[in-house]
DNA sequence: TGTCAACTGTCAGTGACTGACATTAGCTTG
DNA sequence: CAAGCTAATGTCAGTCACTGACAGTTGACA
């Protein structure tokens, strides 16, 4: 609860605003040496001495090596949430979750701006994706935000939780192609934010006839629903 | 490509032989140390100094603390895998997963026996859920046999991966509903098989249904797909 | 039986992380 | 503005996972 999240310098002590610099150089220069050097070459001791603190401080600002590298990671989820909290109550579930994803990419750039450079955080996500160890956390992170989502998703339709599956088993199924959605996106080549709402969308629309007991109709437009 | 993963003393010398129980003896150690003590609360010193052998050893049985927790866990894919390769290939994709997972529950239990007791096994499965630090790498173990199994759904339906978003769409979809199953079953008391498998079906029943749009039916009844 | 290769143990070292305690430096109050 | 409080930082020692190097042991096999 005594977080600050962003880099608003409000009118605050001394006190506060070293704090507040000090955080923010710490995870720039973590996340430049992890996405140029990799995480695993990159020791704590290298980012807190390129600060010049101690490697102490470096662990009173982040629990551990890895809670640095999803600093940002986290305010583009709780964007995220705070989308799906404002979708209007008659779109259906999915509708709403699509539209909170794609809707929170329209204004996360500057939200992420004002931490690090946007550029920067493209190459953080890669390098997440693309590193073992930080996958795995990723994934467990994910599983976080999954359980509450399916608590709002079952708020907005007036569900018991405990009582039906649906909500759980809807939030999975869209998460899980989000995920495909993005480990693809992190593989390929292009690194845009255009790309990675094509693909999104993309797989997105494929979630319903991926469905079907029949595939054998080719489906390689991304629009064509067959069947 | 050396490595063996059963118990099966087969007529080998004597070095195999011993080998084989070293291995054993360190994989139950761990797990009843894990189990009981916890995980984080059980250092690999512990272990290996209850199997009466060197730290050293045990790390080139085993390649990390992580790994010894997942052994047993990795034979269960396997036989999955080959139960989803023997499928035949009228089914669809879904039923053709489904079939397999149901399937292979059938005769997994014999095949676990052979290294460790069952009943171990389902303690070390919800130890693995409710220890952050292995809920994470068993989240990224399943994401490399998602990929697995998507190939074997692109090959049975004779589709290319690259170019279809529908078989990784499809086992996305599918394993996120497994593992909602999986989890409920880690944090619910009844730690049975029979229970296990009826979680599953349950939510694997919901899939079709959760993607609706509409929910505002209840669907409370394990078996009533309401629209 | 002797030789080779596979196992194993010992030792030293790295890197993430933590608790305890001393030190520094904003903030507050008289 | 000086004294005192307290938050922030530094230092130090220690634990634990993990690794490379090297030496000792012990099955396997001619």
């Amino acid at each position: 609860m005594t977080e600050r999240q962003a880099t608003i310098e409000s009118t605050t002590g001394l006190r506060e605003r070293k704090k507040q610099r000090t955080r923010d150089a710490l995870l720039r220069v973590a996340l430049e040496l992890f996405t140029t050097q990799g995480y695993e070459h990159t020791t704590v001791d290298e980012i807190a001495d390129a600060v010049e603190v101690s490697q102490r401080t470096f662990f009173r600002y982040f629990a551990s090596k890895e809670e640095v590298a999803f600093a940002v990671q986290e305010m583009v989820e709780s964007h995220f949430v705070a989308e799906l909290l404002a979708r209007p109550p008659e779109e259906g579930p999915f509708a709403a979750m699509r539209n909170a994803v794609l809707g929170s990419w329209n204004t996360i750039g500057e939200a992420i701006e004002a931490v690090v450079p946007v550029e920067l955080h493209m190459r953080t996500y890669r390098m997440i994706e693309s590193t073992p160890a930080l996958l795995a956390a990723h994934l467990r992170r994910s599983t976080d935000l999954e359980e509450r989502i399916a608590g709002i998703v079952a708020e907005r339709e007036e569900l018991d939780l405990d009582a039906d599956p649906r909500p759980r088993v809807a939030v999975a199924a869209f998460t899980g192609v989000m995920r495909v959605a993005g480990r693809l996106w992190g593989q390929g080549e292009d690194a845009s934010m255009e790309s990675i709402r094509t693909l999104t969308e993309l797989h997105l629309d494929h979630l319903g006839p991926a469905l079907a007991a029949e595939w054998r109709t080719p489906a390689r437009t991304p629009g064509a629903h067959t069947a």
